[in-house]
DNA sequence: TTTTGAGTTGTTCGA
DNA sequence: GTCGAACAACTCAAA
């Protein structure tokens, strides 16, 4: 029997459409030793919803390798090369990371490997067109959306990855498994009192297909916006941890005609256009992508912001938003939008505090998603255009959640009002009766507050 | 090189 | 209530 190949999972827990998989198959004629491993740089960052996300995950993994998945602690660099000499990998396959932590960690971890003679071979990203690929004729970068998708789809990507035949798989000991499985239990918080989405490709897989069959897509262009009701595909967790990949979706829509599959396809070209945008300005993650509103007045993080954290604003959509936040570690796009907006124009706080926040709570924290939709909100990302964006609360609630259902579903202190009502509780007898707080601030003074502040600096 | 049209998701005001 | 214009100026992409 030949030696294996090694396959480093990152951010992709699953079987299906693995091109990483099919390299190392080849490599490892049919043989090949799947491996995680639980890096306590990445891990202390993650929040608590992400590590239990991680582990749910990650065991759904181990059932798709057939139990075969090893799991090991410790920092890659040394990790990783350990286990290739352990299982006599003469290459270590992986999809090819974009993060500037991961770029950093795998440029060290490649070199390592490569004093032992191992080869570090990536195969494919997390994205239907990796990042950095599609540019403008004169190689440059696109900076703005429109003319990104446009070039996007025109690269094109390749149809799903098949299993390769005759895959043999090699997996831990049973001593080794046991010190996994109880590694995985340790991760998983069993009491986490965050309902989360099933883990697994499995569940990914049902969860698109049950969708699409529930009428998800052909209603998805304007139930998308609607926070009050069940119109996006509730996928985001599972792409960001690979449990399912991109490019599986964009082929299932290609026999999709009409305005939502056109749609739901752009919202992903959304998320590639980001991780773009991070691969080429790698400090855009927490730092502003345009200098634009450098010098910029910003107000420090105190009452206010914990108000915010806690859905305590008295602005009934954004209290809405941000206890859904705590409560299932996600939050509808739309809502996301408006709590940002309000975080930086109505409290003038830094966005980087909010985008931390996020990142802090949602299951799918996705770096470059994040960051770069709360510089969009911001004025500092890509197309920006801060004086088109101050958003007004009570208008958003009362367009995008026009029957106020979405606001009693999660602030109870509203749920005794009628319609459209819960967005305006000052303007019925009857609306603070249940102990909902006050406006901690006046929407339209501090509009103008934040565009005075923006006046300031863009002269 | 210069020019031109366009740029996810808004709000407010006044007719 | 509905509609269109104004908002402030800039950067980007492509011809």
């Amino acid at each position: 029997m030949s030696a294996p190949a090694a396959l480093w999972l990152r951010r992709d827990l699953r079987r299906s459409d693995l091109p990483a998989l099919g390299a190392a198959a080849a490599a490892g004629d049919g043989s090949v030793a799947p491996l995680f491993v639980m890096d306590p740089a990445l891990l202390s960052g993650a929040g608590r919803v992400r590590r239990t996300w991680l582990a749910r995950s990650l065991e759904a993994a181990v059932r798709s390798y057939d139990g075969a998945l090893h799991v090991r602690v410790g920092d890659p660099r040394v990790v990783v090369p350990a286990f290739a000499q352990e299982v006599g990998a003469g290459s270590v396959h992986v999809s090819r990371e974009t993060t500037p932590f991961g770029v950093r960690r795998d440029a060290a971890v490649s070199e390592v490997l490569a004093g032992g003679g191992v080869r570090f071979v990536p195969t494919g990203t997390p994205y239907a067109v990796g990042p950095g690929l599609v540019t403008k004729s004169d190689g440059e970068p696109y900076k703005v959306f429109t003319p990104f998708l446009r070039a996007w789809r025109e690269h094109g990507w390749p149809a799903p990855a098949v299993e390769p035949d005759g895959l043999s798989l090699v997996g831990p000991t049973k001593t080794q498994a046991r010190e996994r499985d109880s590694a995985l239990a340790d991760l998983d918080e069993q009491d986490l009192d965050v309902d989360l989405p099933d883990a697994g490709e499995e569940a990914a897989l049902r969860r698109w297909r049950e969708w699409r069959a529930a009428g998800g897509l052909t209603a998805y262009a304007t139930d998308r916006d609607r926070p009050d009701r069940d119109g996006t595909s509730m996928l985001s967790a599972h792409l960001k941890i690979g449990s399912i990949h991109p490019r599986t979706l964009l082929a299932d829509l290609d026999g999709e005609a009409g305005p939502g599959a056109e749609t739901f396809a752009v919202e992903l070209a959304w998320r590639e256009f980001y991780a773009d945008v991070l691969w080429h300005n790698p400090t855009s993650a927490w730092t502003d992508l345009r200098p634009t509103l450098i010098g910029m007045a910003y107000d420090d993080a105190g009452d206010q912001f914990e108000a915010w954290q806690q859905g305590c604003t008295g602005y009934p959509i954004v209290d809405a938003g941000m206890r859904q936040l705590l409560a299932t570690g996600w939050m509808h796009n739309r809502v996301r939008m408006i709590v940002a907006s309000f975080l930086t124009k109505d409290l003038h706080i830094w966005w980087p505090l909010g985008a931390q926040h996020f990142m802090d709570h949602l299951v799918d924290g996705d770096l470059a998603s994040n960051s770069h939709g709360w510089q969009w909100v911001a004025g500092t990302g890509t197309d920006a255009s801060p004086y088109f964006r101050v958003f007004n609360p009570v208008t958003q609630g009362l367009k995008f959640d026009p029957d106020g259902d979405y606001v009693r579903r999660w602030v109870p202190e509203l749920r005794h009002l009628d319609g459209k009502s819960a967005h305006e509780p000052w303007r019925v007898p009857n609306g603070y009766t249940q102990g909902y707080p006050e406006c901690i601030v006046d929407h339209a003074e501090e509009r103008q507050e934040a565009l005075g502040r923006l006046a300031a600096v863009t002269k």
